[in-house]
DNA sequence: CTGAAAGCGCTAACAG
DNA sequence: CTGTTAGCGCTTTCAG
């Protein structure tokens, strides 16, 4: 059988509540128990168990991520830089992929409250705010992350996409473009309307005048940036560029452009939006708005383990710069 | 506070037990009792806690996975359908990026074994099969996923590396090429040399010599894929066509062409592995030998929850083909 | 069919 | 400095 705090004690000839502040580092032990204690601990192998300490009110040291698709490399990248930081603490995260489905989120929240989890870290589109708001009520500790949600009392940490969309289209009034399009994921999400936001102002700014034609809404995929795309560069021969707003939407552009003969960057440029592997392995190499990704993580988990240890401290909001990343998908308009 | 198994009892007006009994409907309860329980828990919004019903000896709902990099697009789709099975099978998933490192690995299963999982799926190199055999003998059900480990007893689930290798081999073969190199990321691991004992079995089925110096190693990324083959094609001037042993490999020898002036599929044809969403987005499209990676994710849930529940059932290897996927990076050699 | 009671492994007062 | 003891929330005999 596994081992117990009873083996322990029994075979280190004290008591289990002596065992037991030798683990915790708490209490006062003479040094000479505490070693004993200790060399027996590591003698039978022993390992607390998380379960019975976490019964007692004590930390599961488990985060749950909720997110949309793992399978997105963007979400991947996000995934990876929190579990990073989540190890180095010494937590351990389960990922839940949602499929942006309302469902999925409550199931899933429901699983990871059953499961005692020490937080909850969120970066999927939580439609309704009424799901993450119970969550607060409930006093469990919520973080999100490349979300944003201004109705509700929580932790963020955020890219300031506002920027980001500035940028981005800056960069293509530079290079001399004047018909920019915007394909958008989905005007609902924040991220979204922040990004086209900046659009328009860097648009304004240079006197430009706003066409709604030109800003498409399609989901997030590959796919459906090509439709989107696809649909754009037929009615509008007009248009120099795109900004896409996430790289995988820009990827469905180039792909369509392709396919219409069109060559990237010369007959169109395009700009995307994540900076993800997939940026740096289209050709060409897509110039894109990057998000500072390791950053964003770690600081998700600091917040989210300040509010479980430290309990109450105020809701913070930490919103990163983005950087513009210049590769090759973009060049002057052809004259 | 939380409300508990005891809250329900007594607003319900019967005994702890009687409650349990509904929650696993277990042991014979009037149908009148279990409906006004199950009326109180739900009006009470009642959760089981899943840490006190471990504690007794039932199930944590919760697998361990191991893998290299989630933010590796492969292991992120991998990750993903396992998830997804899990989820199905009301388990959760606890994600553990160990980058191949012995000392990661180690920290991540103590962790995992404090926190009882119920089991865990290793998708890592795992160098060392002490470790490995080490939870075995603990009695704790582990599945493998994408790597053999042949001297252990365990379950596993994978493709069939040597046909793969075979299948992409004989492709090349089949449109011409005689000087094929292969790329891999580590001949210690099995899945490399099986893929490697594919190449040379299509080769000698016809009657084309093993030239040992057209087989490069290199670690797994991009990056690495790209000296290799940058290496190789400033050699071997002679050689038309390279598998890579995985398509982030295959990447980085695209790249490393391009950098050489050399057109693909004209100049140098390439085939990858695994048909990742990469292999969708470079250009030209890879072709690639795919991994049935749905199928393979589900099939080692399946195993591993068989384990758990079923106890010491013999352990199973599931061989999966792989199917080659043909798209545009292949052609006849140049004349 | 239902309830009382003994744990599961650990923590946290409270005594000594 | 160390031990006793009462839980944490739930499961599981064993009586009734």
């Amino acid at each position: 059988m596994k081992v117990t705090i009873y083996d322990i004690a029994k075979e280190a000839g004290v008591s289990i509540a002596t065992v037991s502040k030798v683990i915790n580092r708490g209490g006062r032990i003479s040094e000479k128990t505490r070693n004993k204690v200790i060399k027996i601990m590591d003698e039978l192998n022993y390992q607390p168990s998380v379960v019975a300490s976490a019964l007692t009110g004590k930390q599961t040291y488990t985060l749950g991520l909720l997110l949309p698709d793992l399978a997105n490399p963007f979400f991947a990248e996000i995934a990876r830089s929190i579990e990073d930081r989540a190890q180095e603490m010494g937590f351990n995260v389960v990922i839940c992929s949602t499929d942006n489905s309302l469902d999925k989120e409550e199931r899933y929240i429901s699983l990871l409250k059953q499961k005692s989890v020490d937080g909850i870290i969120i970066a999927t589109g939580v439609r309704n705010d009424a799901l993450l708001k119970e969550l607060v009520r409930q006093k469990l500790p919520v973080a999100l992350i490349a979300r944003d949600m201004p109705a509700v009392a929580v932790d963020i940490v955020l890219v300031d996409d506002f920027q980001g969309g500035y940028l981005a289209t800056s960069y293509l009034i530079q290079n001399g473009h004047k018909q920019i399009a915007v394909i958008a994921e989905d005007t609902e999400v924040m991220s979204s309307k922040e990004r086209i936001r900046g659009y328009r102002h860097a648009l304004e700014e240079a006197g430009i005048p706003f066409n709604p034609e030109l800003v498409r809404i399609s989901d997030f995929s590959v796919k459906s940036g090509k439709i989107a795309a696809g649909e754009l560069l037929q009615g509008l021969k007009a248009c120099t560029a795109v900004f896409a707003c996430n790289d995988l939407l820009a990827i469905g552009t180039i792909q369509a452009a392709r396919e219409m003969k069109l060559s990237i960057p010369d007959d169109l440029s395009v700009v995307g939006f994540d900076n993800t592997i997939l940026a740096t392995i289209v050709d060409p190499p897509l110039t894109t708005i990057a998000q500072p990704i390791q950053d964003m993580g770690a600081q998700v988990v600091n917040m989210i383990l300040r509010h479980i240890n430290g309990g109450h401290t105020m809701n913070q909001r930490m919103v990163l710069p983005p950087e513009l990343v210049i590769r090759s998908s973009v060049s002057r308009p052809r004259k």
